[in-house]
RNA sequence: GCUCCCGUAGUUCAAUGGAUAGAACAGAGCUCUUCUAAGGCUUUGAUGUAGGUUCGAUUCCUGCCGGGAGCACCA
């Protein structure tokens, strides 16, 4: 039982109330550790009838107005760091969604196009989200899901069938698409003949690009430390998904114009609107490919929630196939969600492929790590150290700038403000971290002592520090939280808690700062001092919270930096 | 036109219906013969607007103003 349960349950016991409560932080950590809001009239007789009945935990409780404040004891505090120190890197874990299988679908680039920012953002998140949840206990499986046939493939194709190499092919084919009214004809016969799968050199052609794809996204996963379990195809998700919506027309669907089928939102509840699910061609659209991705999942892994992250220009092609599905495939009913984050925008506006209006992942993370480049050129370093310290602070930077806030807004890119090192930052969390295991190196460890019967714990006074790192675990479990609401809950932004990588990034940039204040004020190593063991046990439990919160960001920590 | 999202310092972001609305950047001023100065310390500055619910509203509800997204065969 963490804390924060064990102290709302002597509360409750106490004083014999049993309508919910919510006991928090207060805002200035001078008000005591927890607090809760009493009625004026109660509070003195709550204070009264708690500091009566006090447990160890708890040093103090304070009536300031109506509010009740508590304060943990030093006694306290020090188990909390031992724990901390007990469990290293791995500190922070919770069981909150022990039991709960859950898959999460998140990056899903086309192969032939762009790996651009865009899809750095949605993996970003992604990642993060994923990681936070199996933090949190869950049984987490990540997937991925591709467009692996359509009018980007025709175009790569046909601009590799000219020999333009497969980097180039996608855009070299979109110009050519939109300038040439005889080259879109053939394009557009050429996705014809790759649709009907018939083996022929432009199948060659079309594999060895696929081929190519893998690796390159396995190339690009790697460098932002993600891993997929499952790879989904939108062939074989539309073949699911034609079937089932084909077998439910009548039912569920219904013919609209030129024979094409269509879901009526309007007709079931919640409420929401038609959409075309198979195409007048008689081709499965995105909709129905939905529906047999979420059918596809499920035999895979059999799921309690399967996620998908995408940017929210989808929320509502969502809310409709969410409904559908759960009409079609009653077994799936709520178990599907929609976390949708904020659009990337560049100063211009939006990104677009179609203008030519992108920035790759690749060429950013390289610029990135240009300038960290300029601030490390005169430090002593070997050529292999400095490339190390390159990539993890680049892209520690980049995750962080997109991590930063709150997933349902929009982030408008603009390069030289939006990659920080200073202030709050990756680089700032790594650097904490360095210079926390830098003390360390130099640190004898073996004088790490927490042995509360020592004299120095008498005059010990108990820091900010202590005073924040229990509550790492608090704030996992807080970013592992969702809700499972109505249909505009289920949305980013609208309000709700959920799935929200940001409360890791606040708290460990608010860690790190109390600490480097601590670095600043307190010398940490000094043998004269009997406090210095406690210290470095601090110090300790310093780098292994930030090193276990910011790999709950996908964010590395460098050796040096 | 309809639906949905968003308006907080000059800028970029925080704030489970609670206490004096927090940071960072930018600006002004300090700080390395001490364990990593990508650091620390001091300082200026904000809830779009009008109502409502509440003991209490940045947070919930309604109107208005301003910005963004989506709206039948793309994904």
């Amino acid at each position: 039982m963490n804390i924060q349960e064990k102290i709302k349950d002597w509360i409750e016991e106490t004083l014999k109330i049993e309508e919910s409560f919510v006991l928090a932080h207060p805002k200035d950590i001078k008000n005591g550790d927890y607090s809760f809001f009493a009625s004026p009239k109660l509070a003195n007789e709550f204070g009264r009838a708690l500091s009566e009945n006090k447990i160890p935990e708890i040093e103090k409780v304070e009536v300031v107005g109506s509010f009740i404040n508590f304060y943990l004891s030093k006694k306290f505090f020090t188990e909390s760091i031992k724990e901390i120190l007990e469990k290293g890197e791995e500190c922070g874990q919770t069981d909150l969604l022990e039991g709960q299988k859950i898959i999460i679908e998140h990056t899903q680039p086309n192969p032939f196009k762009e790996f651009h920012i865009g899809h750095l953002m949605n993996n970003a998140i992604g990642e993060s989200v994923a990681r936070i949840i199996k933090a949190n206990g869950a049984d987490v499986k990540t997937a991925s899901y591709h467009g692996d046939k359509g009018l980007h493939v025709a175009k790569a194709v046909w601009a590799m069938n000219k020999g333009i190499e497969y980097e180039k092919a996608y855009a070299y084919g979109n110009k050519a698409y939109e300038e040439d009214e005889n080259t879109k004809q053939e394009i557009i016969a050429l996705n014809k003949t790759i649709y009907d799968g018939k083996i022929t050199e432009i199948w060659k052609i079309c594999n060895d690009g696929f081929n190519k794809f893998k690796n390159y996204f396995l190339t690009i996963c790697r460098r932002l430390d993600t891993t997929f379990d499952y790879q989904f195809w939108e062939t074989a998700s539309g073949e699911v998904g034609k079937k089932i919506v084909l077998e439910n027309v009548g039912k569920i669907f219904e013919n609209g114009e030129g024979g094409a089928v269509i879901f009526k939102g309007e007709n079931f509840e919640p409420k929401t609107h038609t959409r075309v699910f198979i195409n007048s061609e008689g081709l499965p659209t995105y909709e129905a490919k939905e529906v047999g991705l979420a059918k596809i999942k499920k035999e895979l892994f059999a799921y309690n929630q399967s996620i998908t992250v995408t940017g929210n220009e989808q929320d509502s092609f969502f809310d409709v196939t969410e409904i559908a599905i759960g009409e079609v495939l009653p077994e799936l009913k709520g178990k599907l969600k929609h976390l949708s984050h904020g659009m990337l925008r560049l100063p211009t506006g939006k990104m677009s492929s179609r203008t030519g209006d992108v920035i790759t992942t690749e060429s950013l993370i390289d610029q990135v790590k240009e300038k960290v480049r300029e601030k490390i050129a005169e430090r002593n370093l070997s050529e292999e150290e400095k490339e190390e310290i390159l990539e993890v602070v680049a892209i520690g930077a980049i995750k962080y700038s997109i991590l930063r806030q709150a997933i349902g807004g929009d982030i408008i890119f603009d390069f030289d403000k939006s990659i920080s090192f200073e202030g709050d930052s990756g680089p700032y969390l790594q650097y904490a971290c360095v210079r926390a295991n830098s003390i360390l190196e130099k640190a004898d460890m073996s004088r790490l002592n927490l042995d509360m019967s020592e004299a120095v714990f008498d005059t010990w006074e108990t820091t900010e520090l202590e005073k924040y790192l229990y509550r790492f675990t608090e704030v996992v479990e807080r970013a592992g939280t969702h809700s499972t609401g109505s249909i505009n809950s289920l949305q980013a932004g609208s309000g709700q808690v959920e799935y929200a990588p940001h409360h890791i990034v606040t708290y460990l940039t608010e860690l790190a700062s109390i600490f480097n204040s601590f670095y600043a004020k307190e010398k940490i190593i000094d043998p004269s001092d009997g406090a210095s063991p406690y210290k470095i046990a601090l110090t300790q439990a310093v780098a292994y919270t930030l090193k276990s919160g910011l790999r709950l960001l996908g964010i590395k920590v460098p050796d040096k930096m």
